[in-house]
DNA sequence: GTCTATAAACAGATAGAC
DNA sequence: GTCTATCTGTTTATAGAC
């Protein structure tokens, strides 16, 4: 693991970098390899000699995605492997609310997260087989801990199908503000999806979270 | 307008089918003109006769959207342009939930209904000129609907910026289902999406929308 | 209106010079 | 490792026979 990148890491790195932007922003199949190299300022043929082509290049965004983002998962919900331990409901739902406010701050508000996401739903369109990387990587850790804390916040099983899917439920808000962010714009009347955008967004999804989670304490009386 | 399709007819109907699923399953680019022509039953060049294209082909495809989607939301909401005229909350509350119901029992549980969320997020997340369509004549006026439904359930303003992103939230929970169903079938070891699975769906997206209800009719107070 | 044949452009992969 | 030139197959669009 040298330190200072040599120059085959950042053709390496800048070719991930346009691939990922490109198929998020475009798709696989609308983007050309041409494309990907003119974007990362190198040659077609380096595409076939890093990653054995474009397959092979989609593959390692796959596995860019996963790592960029279990950073960005562990700050939000901490531990995504172990402890679930947690000393009080109040401190879980307290860690569940902070966790989809970060996830929302990422998947709603960061331009960057942009091209993540789309890429990230378009596999799950129309799997490839990058899929199972980030499914194994990112998709089930996240949900399996938000099933955690849930279930620690609740009092409900965290393997029951009512708590996965209302996890589910929880995730969907907030990624379809991602998705249909074109539309939302319009029939918003906004220019840009900006803070304050991404502020309103964050309340909305946070307070049908609290509406859930209260709707649920009561009837476990 | 005969009422015995002519060959013409047929052909262009069966275009736009098999674009339709085409489209929704690969996307746009993913899909050869050689490809729709044999799923058509059809030839190649009957695409440009008929279309002018397969861009053509596309926009047919957002307008077939339109026209069939129109049925099933006035069903399931009632009239989308006028009378927003409801006698009471209750009524409204009904309905609302009514609605949310049907557009689960479509989006989730009907299979012929995968193509055509799939066709729509793709232009969502990557617009093509269908999209003004699919906007105008689908998107908007079923938000809209929805909005004043919820307002006269709540007595909230229906064009506030609060309802409007609360609704976006309600439809975002129902169509990630479709959207990430090849994972979420692995998260929830199902082997199928059968009236089994869409049933625990809408109980689930049920329960939240009158959790979220419950829980504005009590701040309102 | 339908269909075959073909044109013109473009795709991904690769051989070989440097 | 990088890059140019090129190979091979596929794409959409279209001309013209029927």
């Amino acid at each position: 693991m040298p330190e200072r990148a040599t120059s085959s890491e950042k053709t390496r790195e800048a070719l991930i970098r346009a691939g990922l932007r490109l198929f998020g922003e475009k798709g696989f199949d609308g983007t050309s390899t041409r494309e990907i190299a003119a974007a990362a300022g190198t040659n077609i043929a380096s595409i076939a000699y890093h990653f054995r082509g474009k397959e092979g290049l989609q593959l390692a965004c796959a596995e860019f995605i996963t790592t960029a983002m279990g950073g960005v998962a562990y700050h939000a919900m901490g531990n995504l492997a172990g402890n679930p331990e947690l000393s009080s409901r109040e401190e879980a739902r307290a860690l569940l609310v902070k966790g989809v406010e970060m996830i929302v701050q990422f998947i709603a508000g960061r331009p960057e997260a942009a091209e993540i996401v789309q890429f990230v739903l378009r596999e799950l369109m129309h799997p490839s087989p990058a899929l199972d990387h980030i499914y194994s990587g990112l998709f089930e850790p996240v949900h399996v801990r938000l099933c955690q804390l849930w279930a620690a916040a609740t009092g409900e099983p965290a393997d029951s199908d009512e708590v996965k899917l209302t996890v589910f439920s929880l995730i969907g808000q907030v990624v379809y503000f991602r998705i249909a962010e074109a539309a939302i714009m319009r029939r918003m009347g906004w220019s840009e999806t900006g803070s304050d955008q991404t502020r309103d967004i964050a309340r909305t999804v946070i307070a049908n979270l609290n509406a859930i989670l209260d709707a649920r304490m009561r009837s476990a009386r």
